[in-house]
RNA sequence: GGAGGACUCGCAUAGCGGCCGAGUGCACCGGUCUUGAAAACCGGCAAGGGAAACCUUCGUGGGUUCAAAUCCCACGUCCUCCGCCA
């Protein structure tokens, strides 16, 4: 949600950052003449209110004739009152609603254009030349079957497509990968958490995700609750209606959590192995800091993600993802894609975003410092998504028997320095 | 799943249908006093909207009433007991 005020006296800024991410651009004049017409609604409603308080005492003071004169009249603006307040509450909804459309105002440094329209920032490592290593590379499939890491078939035997198990020196990679991340998240200032993944729909709405993402959401009707995709969700809902002391910032969360995804619409799309799946863990940054403060915690997120990727030996490049294709809350986002040689790209495996207050006005997360109480700044980061790491790991450091070499950084999580045929 | 109790400004509490947006204690902030601190004393201290008058908010949502923190209903959360259970 964008500030109204702002919206209100720079009407010209969000219709461009609208038109930038090619969405509706007459909700802007639309919300401005919902918002007069609330702000009418409200000013009424107060009057007669007003009117209502006083009338009231003078009947508590009030005795016998003069009483019931009062009474009546009393009576008759009472219902003026209801009125009032039902066409306020109808207005202020009608306004909210229009509001909440509204996607985040774009950074003016974010690359404008759809999908395709991203900015490569920087390349780190080179993808590896397995001609010259004289062999064809396995997938990730193939080798998760070598090592006994990953079971795609019974996966779907047992929960349907785009779903797996990891097993042996899978689960043990999922680990060490956690271990290394809550490690290296410590010593970067975050706090762990655990969060729920089961959330309630204030905390969904209140992230976004409700919006357009709603058809990746899963939900459980009987109870009102959803499954989160992410962890950003319940680490942004945390502190939801609460105002954060301005000496505690940035406020760094590391969340571990499974995530569920629907993956509607995706049919066809990455089906072979484990790219894309409904269920999988991951570690995930979340800070909370003063607006101004954003753009630089941005690319902290980022180098975070930049070191995790290096210590993994993984050959990445970094984007700027181009307007169209940003979240509604985000005002600018860098994925890291990494190098995956049987499928001759780079591709997504971490994306860090900058909300700046639009997510904490939804949820009510404020700041207080000496000046008053502010809207505080979000931002999210994956530091490792375990199913497409494990996928980079595997396809980047295999060998030609099939063996795959631990990167240096895990051994001491896994106590080994090479995953074996099984 | 069943039975009972509770939910008020950071914490603990007071609160008769009108004099309650709400008292008190603790904590916190500022000041006086003190060499400094403590104590004592004085003042401030929930949030949002509004230039202000003023309006809204006593778990949430509805209802009764001229008027609701206070009465009624539903839901939520927490606590206690019983049942089931990793």
């Amino acid at each position: 949600m964008i500030d109204i005020k702002f919206l209100r006296e720079n009407p010209d800024v969000v219709r461009a950052s609208q038109k930038g991410r090619g969405e509706n651009v007459e909700i802007v004049d639309q919300i401005i003449a919902a918002d007069e017409r609330k702000r009418a609604a409200l000013t009424e409603f107060e009057t007669l209110r007003q009117e209502q308080n006083v009338l009231s005492k003078s009947v508590g003071a009030a005795k016998g004739d003069e009483k019931t004169a009062l009474l009546a009249n009393a009576k008759e603006l009472a219902d003026k009152v209801k009125a009032a307040d039902t066409k306020r509450a109808e207005l202020e909804e009608e306004a909210k609603k229009l509001l909440l459309q509204l996607s985040n105002l774009l950074d003016t440094e974010a690359p404008i254009g759809g999908e395709e329209d991203f900015v490569t920032l920087e390349h780190v490592g080179t993808p590896r030349d397995f001609a010259k290593d004289g062999f064809e590379p396995r997938d990730h499939v193939e080798l998760g079957k070598l090592l006994g890491a990953i079971d795609t078939e019974r996966g779907a035997k047992v929960a349907g497509s785009r779903s797996y198990y990891l097993t042996g020196v899978g689960a043990l990679l999922e680990f060490a990968l956690v271990n290394y991340a809550i490690q290296s998240a410590l010593k970067n200032g975050f706090s762990p958490v655990i969060p729920p993944v089961l959330v309630n729909p204030a905390a969904m709405e209140g992230t976004g995700f409700l919006g357009q993402a709603a058809e990746n959401v899963y939900r459980i009707e009987k109870d009102d609750v959803y499954l989160v995709g992410t962890s950003e969700v319940p680490l942004a809902a945390m502190h939801m209606d609460e105002i954060l002391p301005a000496e505690k910032l940035p406020l760094r969360y590391a969340g571990y959590s499974s995530c569920f995804r629907r993956e509607a619409g995706t049919y066809g799309k990455d089906t072979r192995g484990i790219i894309r799946v409904h269920q999988f863990d991951k570690v995930e940054m979340f800070s909370f800091c003063k607006p101004e403060e954003a753009k630089e915690e941005h690319k902290r997120l980022l180098q975070w993600e930049k070191d995790f990727l290096t210590a993994m030996e993984i050959p990445f490049r970094v984007i700027d993802v181009a307007s169209g294709d940003l979240g509604s809350s985000a005002v600018r986002k860098f994925d890291i894609e990494a190098w995956i040689p049987t499928q001759d790209a780079y591709r997504e495996v971490t994306s860090t975003s900058n909300c700046t207050e639009f997510q904490a006005r939804r949820l009510n997360i404020r700041y207080k410092d000496a000046d008053g109480t502010k809207a505080i700044a979000t931002l999210n980061g994956t530091l490792v998504a375990i199913p497409r790491m494990i996928v980079a790991i595997l396809e980047n450091h295999q060998n030609a028997d099939g063996t795959v070499n631990v990167p240096a950084a895990l051994q001491p999580f896994l106590g080994m320095k090479k995953f074996e045929l099984v």
